[in-house]
DNA sequence: TTGTAGGCGTTATCAG
DNA sequence: CTGATAACGCCTACAA
């Protein structure tokens, strides 16, 4: 029965079972245990008795891709994010798989790194399973990606960023701003010397771009900076504050791509005597659990990472459900004073 | 021609091309088209490039949904963790993602919380997308999940624990010999009094009773404990901290069941004027980055949760190609003495 | 090296 | 409410 010509055998007795095998047990078409599985509402609920004992008695398990290839629904999300390793992207993946789960979808999860080629190739090759949506980080799409995703024609929420011209759907906020924001926080705290620490990944630039052009602003320059590798990491932030540390002026606002780096700078600083926040006052980004528990804890730029993944995910099931769903989904950001400034 | 009564039409002008439209442009049968995508080699080059040039043409995307059920292959791995919240377990997820992927995989991501009905039904719900191999977590399963495993017939690995009958491969460590390891490291270093803060997930309990254990052997006691959530944080370590303080003898060794407590811990030690290592060493549990970089550095229980995840992946392929695989991998675990002992 | 035939397990549609 | 039929798009096996 397994062994005709053309396929090999199946996986096991389990697995094996199909949904013919269900049919005839309870004396039924197979379209009915479809029904029966998919929508309940439609068979009495006799028969749907029936059918349920047949799939138990015979432990039953549903073929999704056969499933899917029918009906053309994958009942699967895409989701690409540079990395887990950071909470930054952790959290936001951690709360959209979990509500997509909710919404009886499952999540495939793609890593990207930081390179933009990797992206592009990560896109194809997850379209080539049909999900019935995609999750991207980031706003900035070669025109070609542009084009295949709208080829696709298929649902696809970009976060952590916003952009002039967005995909689909979009659920961040503006980092320049942001940065621009900590900038005016230093300088209503009387600060007029300022240093960055800032990682080279496409959104904290922004961050830094926005943070340098309103010091220049309010006719001030930075006294020291640092590139950082993406993603940076406490250990970038140690590293990056030594070699700065000596460039700084006796009282200097310092500006972090990441509350990892803002910890890391921190610990740095206070080993060199440097003293926080009075010499060196320090703002982080990310509001993640170190900056809020280390002491003193540092003041951060927030913006719930995991609040960006529930949106998305709201955002992502109302399109798929036909629903008009907002396209451009700003979440807050806000300073946060704490022990460090 | 996709108006067929039965289907909805395809997704996209570029999702709906297929096969066929590539063989009929490129002036061949369906077949050496997908040979041509599947096994080069057994296609002559002057045939396989015009089909190539036919898939350029028309935008030709794969469907791995059909492929996989025609192949019964469909080069995607579901794994269970959890959560991936802390870094216990986004690490060996990225690097076990990352090594799929590389292989021509894709990963399924489902998390499970602390929950064992919960994982039960993830397990159920992933196996209907007939993954060619399981990630799990932790080593305890109850017999009926087990006999659903053995009867998918799919190479499972589980990680992060080790036990007498492993469903299939497993990649970790003893959790109460290292539990053991670090008291016997503590008495080495001449402490009596013992206290511990434990999350209550599956292995740190284990971690905890094999430190307990081996306290009870060289005939000492804990003066002080209390038992976390899981998965356990920064926040938990102060908190706890908080509540038995007042019970630490003046030279005490504190265990934590994972780093991020210990950090915590530690933290809430100084604020309430305990010196560490001095009054209160501490030992972790995982060598998180912060343990490391922190100050000072956190003495912990080495154990790599990349290579984990790396060499879960390597067992799972070798399994899948048929190549014999080690069934048990033990992962070193080591205590990394650092600045808070 | 290439083609033909048929089926993988499910679901949309229409008929009863 | 239930059933019969015909795809979904691709790949295994075998033939040429």
């Amino acid at each position: 029965m397994n062994n005709l010509p053309g396929h090999p055998p199946g996986r096991g007795p389990g697995a094996s079972v199909k949904i013919t095998d269900v049919a005839a047990r309870a004396g039924v078409a197979p379209m009915t245990v479809s029904r029966v599985l998919n929508t309940p509402d439609r068979v009495s609920e006799p028969t749907a008795a029936r059918v349920r004992a047949a799939i138990e008695e015979l432990g039953y398990m549903p073929n999704l891709i056969a499933g899917g290839l029918s009906s053309r629904r994958s009942r699967m999300i895409a989701a690409i994010v540079p990395t887990i390793a950071s909470p930054m992207f952790s959290a936001p993946v951690q709360t959209f798989t979990d509500a997509m789960e909710q919404a009886g979808y499952h999540v495939m999860l793609a890593l990207s790194g930081y390179g933009a080629e990797s992206e592009d190739a990560q896109i194809r090759a997850v379209l080539a399973r049909r999900p019935d949506g995609l999750l991207l980080t980031g706003a900035q799409r070669s025109p070609a990606i542009r084009a295949l995703l709208r080829s696709a024609n298929l649902p696809v929420v970009e976060i952590w960023d916003t952009g002039p011209e967005p995909t689909d759907i979009l659920v961040g906020f503006d980092h320049a701003e942001m940065g621009a924001a900590v900038a005016d926080f230093f300088v209503r705290q009387g600060h007029t010397n300022f240093a960055a620490l800032c990682a080279r990944d496409p959104r904290a630039i922004l961050r830094r771009q926005g943070f340098v052009d309103r010091v220049a602003h309010h006719g001030l320059t930075l006294v020291a900076e640092r590139r950082l590798d993406a993603p940076s990491s406490i250990e970038d932030g140690r590293t990056g504050l030594r070699q700065i540390v000596g460039q700084l002026a006796p009282r200097t606002a310092l500006f972090c791509s990441s509350d990892l780096v803002a910890f890391g700078a921190m610990t740095e600083a206070r080993l060199h005597g440097v003293n926080v926040p009075e010499q060196l006052a320090i703002c982080g980004f990310g509001d993640f659990e170190v900056a809020r528990f280390c002491s003193p804890a540092i003041t951060t730029a927030r913006v719930d990472g995991g609040a960006i993944g529930a949106r998305a995910a709201e955002a992502l099931l109302a399109r798929i459900n036909g629903a008009t769903a907002e396209s451009r989904v700003l979440v807050p950001f806000e300073i946060i004073p704490r022990g460090t400034t």
